[in-house]
DNA sequence: CTGATATGTTACTGGCAAGTAACACAAATA
DNA sequence: TATTTGTGTTACTTGCCAGTAACATATCAG
């Protein structure tokens, strides 16, 4: 599967799997608070695994395009990529938009009160 | 977000490999469309399964709140409970929001659609 | 009561995925 | 050049889970 191929559609079900591991998970939230790590950086944070181990996981979310990444040197960078998150996320979530109409209202707030802080 | 807090990814994990699953989204799906739904009007939407599979998922469902249930006479009947999935996916999507205010824009706009709709 | 229907439970099996170890290879460094 | 460092790959093992079959229990119909 090539990740720069812009067809490839990303399925609701390789999606929830992958971020049902709880390694992956923390991968993703450490690179939302740290911006960009290299494979090494992201390993430190987890001593009860193998660097390799650590590897195949970014391998997943980078097929899945949940992560960008750049080589520079013999290092590799990997950061988020909320885009193609929040792309699987939103039509599930919207299918049941009916139901939370409510709760959508609050996060509608969160969300400009985020606007006004990033004017980016 | 420390990855070793084991408090944080507990029910995150659970949830969302819930849900990484074909046959308990679709289920989810059918109690969105119909509302309330017997075990075996359920099991008629997967004729490749066996029934007694069926129950199994809905009370992997039930284990996390994911759906109400309620018997009546011999049969019990499964409808969404949106609020705890919700809850779930709610303080998850938000460690991102930084990066997400356009989407969250469109996606308030959205919500106060539905609410024109839905005045309840 | 007798039998049929609706649902849940348990033991079992096959397949998949996480983790590891050992290796391959490219890039930096001495 | 030789060596170390950073990353990815492959084979392997282990544990978990979806699906099934057989059974258990409760409720309804005749």
């Amino acid at each position: 599967m090539d990740p720069h191929d812009k067809s490839y559609k990303l399925d609701e079900k390789a999606f929830f799997q992958t971020i049902g591991d709880n390694t992956r998970r923390a991968i993703l939230d450490l690179l939302a608070e740290h911006g960009e790590l290299t494979v090494t950086q992201i390993s430190e944070h987890f001593p009860n695994l193998v660097r390799s181990g650590i590897s195949k996981h970014l391998m997943q979310l980078r097929k899945l395009k949940l992560v960008y990444s750049k080589k520079r040197g013999r290092e590799q960078f990997y950061s988020l990529n909320p885009e193609v998150i929040w792309s699987v996320l939103e039509p599930w979530i919207k299918k049941y938009e009916k139901y939370w109409s409510k709760n959508l209202i609050r996060l509608k707030q969160a969300a400009e009160q985020t606007k006004q802080n990033h004017t980016e």
